[in-house]
DNA sequence: GGTAGGATGGGCT
DNA sequence: GCCCATCCTACCC
């Protein structure tokens, strides 16, 4: 009987990874770990947001001063603020010049736990500190700073992960949008307990 | 277990 | 002036 494998970190997530769809990309990210400083965890939760196309797109009517992120060149983190509250942090997919980003949308501690929880006060088990992307970018320490910033090379980064074990992807309708809600680009991994809901 | 309503401010019509 | 890619609390089963 081999003994239990604990999943070890692997190498940071090159720029090619992003220069592809932003669908696939969403997918991909499943299973990958996110990480700001100390803290980090793997994602779980993943939505698609195209460009010109989806009018649930940040991106839907052209290039501003807020979404111009989206519209560069991939690997970076695209950080906005919402509801006058929370930050949500993305993942820039796709050729330069065409927009497209990756909302992440949950995770599940892995790395600096007790700092995480510390920056969550409210969070009363472990499943609730970044269970929701307004709440894992508050576990992470991200801001709007962060905007733009490249997560090929710096604090905010993302990695793959080695011995992990195999799981299926659960895919549905995005949340909280009323525009262009039908389209299965809400990815989840199956069973996993930190998901947003 | 569940949900309704309020907080709170930037972005765009 | 209205709309949010949200979260928490209070309250009700």
């Amino acid at each position: 009987m081999i003994a239990t494998r604990i999943a070890g970190l692997g190498p940071i997530l090159p720029r090619n990874f992003y220069h592809r769809p932003v669908v696939q990309v969403a997918r991909d990210l499943l299973g990958k770990v996110l990480i700001h400083g100390a803290t980090g965890g793997v994602i779980v939760e993943t939505e698609a947001y195209l460009g010109l196309d989806d009018a649930a797109s940040h991106a839907y009517r052209g290039l501003t001063k807020r979404n111009q992120v989206m519209f560069g060149p991939p690997g970076h983190a695209y950080v906005y603020f919402i509801y006058g509250m929370y930050e949500c942090v993305n993942m820039v997919a796709e050729p330069d010049g065409i927009a497209g980003a990756v909302l992440i949308r949950a995770i599940e501690p892995l790395v600096g736990i007790e700092l995480m929880q510390i920056r969550r006060p409210g969070a009363k088990r472990l499943r609730d500190v970044a269970s929701g992307p307004g709440k894992l970018t508050i576990a992470l320490g991200i801001t709007r700073a962060l905007n733009g910033a490249d997560v090929t090379k710096g604090a905010l980064v993302v990695r793959g992960r080695r011995g992990a074990e195999a799981f299926e992807i659960v895919a549905g309708p995005r949340i909280g949008i009323s525009q262009n809600a039908d389209l299965p680009l809400r990815f989840t991994i199956a069973g996993n307990q930190f998901v947003s809901r």
